[in-house]
DNA sequence: CTTTCTTGTTTTGTGTACAAATGATTTCAG
DNA sequence: CTGAAATCATTTGTACACAAAACAAGAAAG
């Protein structure tokens, strides 16, 4: 109930609260403007993509195809998703025959990952319906806000 | 890039992907770009954050604090968060006493929500918090490209 | 007034996302 | 060679995110 939040008298204000109060606005917030972006680009995705591949079970596929053979760690490091998610994602992978895990016979602590024929099927497919998502979420922008946008975002990354 | 997309029932293989699978690279696609910068954004939030709010809680709080009195439904169309993710939302904050519900007098579909002396003390000390932490998701950014990336993310939306 | 439409909420199910802990294996330093 | 450190995988727990379905209650139309 109590908050500790108290001021002691006669001490002054924070100088950036009384800024920041008057100034802060959700909606222009670096972190609500990338969500919703996120969000579009999601939406965009999931409606364009036949398959039920999400956006990040897509990521596993296509980097899988240019590492493979690869370890399940090392395919997360590379498509940037936790050791916890990058099993979540290719268990699921896996279970659909898109992806084939074994024992590495050098290292017994890796999984060995590679595509299944079905699963390099599933990227060859999807490389032009993939390529037509991004085109339709850039599709309000000039060639060279695109290159601006991808800038800026690989600078804040 | 071009996929003049004729689609034939009974062709095996869209002859028009070559293109695309020469240029497609994972690193250079928007969903992969806006995903990791969101993800760094997430990483600087929860380091910063010394509550355990995370950004979406956040979010929550601070609109709920303009907009209050407000149903939950409205709150999650204003912090752009579906039915069911707001209502995990509002339990988890109501449940920390960050937020009253109560049923609306005139709509009984309606709950009414609003924010606790706790919770309104919470957004207060805070916002400066929340104000530090977008600087530093664009620390790396001048005044011009941080305008700029907004308007971009904006356009997309 | 009653049928229909719309809105607000809840629930279920699937899929990220990540922190933290555990255990197995390999590597490395002394 | 051996103990310490690093690496890989798994498990647990919490928290979004959203589709889809179910239900209650208000509003609109006839």
């Amino acid at each position: 109930m109590q908050n500790g939040d108290q001021k002691l008298p006669g001490q002054p204000e924070r100088q950036a609260s009384k800024a920041a109060e008057a100034t802060y606005k959700l909606a222009e917030q670096i972190g609500y403007l990338l969500r919703q972006a996120n969000q579009r680009h999601v939406a965009i995705f999931t409606s364009r993509m036949n398959e039920k591949l999400t956006t990040t079970q897509w990521a596993a596929l296509v980097k899988l195809r240019d590492l493979q053979p690869c370890s399940q760690v090392n395919l997360g490091r590379e498509t940037a998703m936790d050791v916890a998610t990058i099993k979540g994602v290719v268990d699921r992978l896996a279970k659909r025959n898109l992806i084939r895990t074994a024992p590495d016979t050098t290292d017994a602590r890796r999984l060995v990952l590679t595509l299944t024929e079905e699963g390099e099927a599933a990227v060859a497919r999807n490389l032009p319906v993939a390529h037509d998502i991004s085109e339709e979420t850039l599709s309000t922008l000039s060639p060279a806000e695109r290159a601006m946008l991808a800038e800026l975002l690989r600078k804040i990354s």
